[in-house]
DNA sequence: CCTGGCACTCCGGGGTCCTCAGTGCTAATT
DNA sequence: AATTAGCACTGAGGACCCCGGAGTGCCAGG
């Protein structure tokens, strides 16, 4: 059905637009590609692409255009990654080493990422789930509040001020910080659940309250709110392009936090590059865009995810490439931190 | 020169440009606008409005268009900040009053002040300068490093990752810590590097070299790095906007952190009000754009800035009743925190 | 000093025309 | 059977023109 030529004719198809911007007609194809075949040939196979619903027509007497389906096939057969240039390698290298802390080092990567492929980065913050915790620290902040700092081996540190506790004890306070180290730091989050289940009935009866309202509030902010941190760059780089959707309803979708992480997460494979086109993307504003994804992690282990977001029009190899390569330096970074 | 009704006929102008974004006519401003005059008297006051530079012309035969001098005379002199309506501020108060960390409160705010003046907001972080100690932690992280973390009573953590302190001695870490909490907690900001100053002199020679890699990283850490986080909030809004500029030179102009934090710091008058029109921004991308800010702060100390960006034809009286009360909100929550 | 009247200006919407890129089809060629 | 040349057809979009109407500046009279 779909024979060799046709698929050239469609990577053509899928290239030249992606170039121009302008529907692609079989005589432009025919000079600028080396088909060996004359433009009334090349019409043939359109028609048949066209009848399988790889490319459209916006308008009789107009050329063609990719649909999401043809942009499909483009990704999953027609085309490779392409590899960043030795500069653009180096460039990376050298941006992401100055960092000094997580911020820092995320900060450094959605910028990167958002010039390297001159389209919206998102990066997700290493996910909490997948970390163990390193210490925890708690300080009395006067009154009858207490702060408390979790500090994991991924370099994430959550914070949470505690109140109401009842005359807070300096000497408790202590206590119930070396209680709680010991019993949990060197630990895999998941396991801190199980870790501290019967630690309030260790704590003198007095103690008892401020212990049980310290480790709700720490199961709290460890389980409960654990992805959601994303940061974006590049939001500029949308302005260029024209959507079907008005850039309006894409600018309020990656405001949407929860919906980013959302379809960051829907990675079919994990820790491969993930590809999203179009209305692949459940989101109505996001309808027609395009996410790039790919895991980052320390080890064969994924932390979290970061991705490109751009028109369905964009050069996947390139994009692709790109994403590639800097959750890659992502993770040596960390590993290294 | 500025006689009453001519005052009248300018702020007259303003506002029904602001409302429907179309050049205003001496006989629609007769209609609405009880002058008591007729479009023809209306008419010469333009004249002479037109010749001080308040209003202008797009092109012959067309209505008038306050020019930044208008607004600014406009802000100054005709128009009074408009306070939130009582629902408004209930759901102020109930949005922000959720919010169970520092991240979350400005998170919170700026989605908020977004909405609320359906513009550009931006929340800066509580500056470190003005904050005390509260506390200092030193985490040993295993092989040669130390995590640093330091607690501030406008409740911002700043954490450090310090690497190659030669072996990292559990005790010697425990000394440095309390060694380091008493002499400088409680103390504000700016004294701790002369209350520093003298401490490796105090420290066993052999740990000597981490004590001052320590507190080196401490220094850096408070004094440099000190205001620059911010956070942005519906940029979205901006889309249905247009703009002389380009849309992207001004979502460019928003990436650019720096620039916004000069701006938002280049408040005339400390603690009130600041509105920046237009070409008043020195940056090119923020050419047709307004900037109105305010000071958040406990107690009568500012902490730092909130502000809004829009275009130059926006609600004033509005947007600046929004900003400052929401200013007055986070400043109360930030003194209850 | 204000106002009605009037001639003038010019933007913007609507209509028409025309060009031209690109198509689909048919018949000829390989 | 596949490819190609030729050709009539289509529709978007640019150029052009026209005209209505909002709005102006100015003048003369109240």
């Amino acid at each position: 059905m779909l024979d060799e030529r046709k698929l050239a004719v469609l990577r053509a198809v899928v290239e030249d637009f992606v170039n121009t911007n302008e529907p692609v007609g079989s005589r432009a194809l025919a000079d600028r590609h080396r088909l060996g075949v004359s433009p009334a040939t090349i019409r043939n196979d359109m028609v048949a692409l066209e009848e399988d619903g790889y490319i459209a027509q916006p308008h009789t007497s107009a050329g063609r255009v990719p649909t999401d389906k043809g942009y499909r096939l483009f990704v999953d057969r027609l085309s490779s990654v392409k590899p960043l240039s030795a500069p653009e390698r180096r460039a990376i290298e050298s941006f992401l080493a100055g960092a000094v802390d997580l911020d820092e080092i995320v900060a450094r990567t959605v910028r990167l990422l958002a010039q390297l492929t001159r389209q919206v980065a998102i990066v997700q913050y290493p996910s909490l789930t997948r970390s163990s915790v390193q210490h925890v620290e708690l300080v009395p902040l006067g009154g009858q509040r207490v702060m408390m700092v979790v500090i994991t081996d991924t370099g994430r540190v959550e914070q949470r001020v505690i109140d109401g506790l009842g005359e807070v004890n300096g000497t408790a306070v202590n206590d119930l910080r070396s209680m709680l180290n010991r019993a949990i730091s060197g630990l895999h989050l998941g396991e801190v659940p199980d870790a501290v289940e019967d630690l309030p009935a260790q704590v003198p009866p007095e103690h008892r309250q401020m212990a049980v309202a310290v480790l709700s509030v720490l199961l709290e902010s460890l389980v409960e709110r654990h992805e959601e941190k994303i940061v974006l760059a590049g939001t500029a780089n949308l302005a260029a392009v024209d959507f079907a959707a008005s850039l309006r309803d894409v600018l309020e979708a990656l405001e949407e936090n929860m919906v980013l992480i959302r379809l960051l997460g829907e990675a079919k494979d994990p820790s491969m590059l993930t590809v999203r086109i179009g209305a692949e993307n459940f989101h109505e504003g996001l309808r027609s865009t395009s996410i790039v994804s790919a895991d980052y992690g320390v080890g064969n282990q994924s932390l979290a995810k970061i991705g490109v977001v751009g028109p369905t029009r964009m050069d996947y190899p390139g994009t692709m490439g790109a994403v590639r390569a800097v959750a890659r330096y992502v993770g040596q970074i960390l590993a290294g931190q």
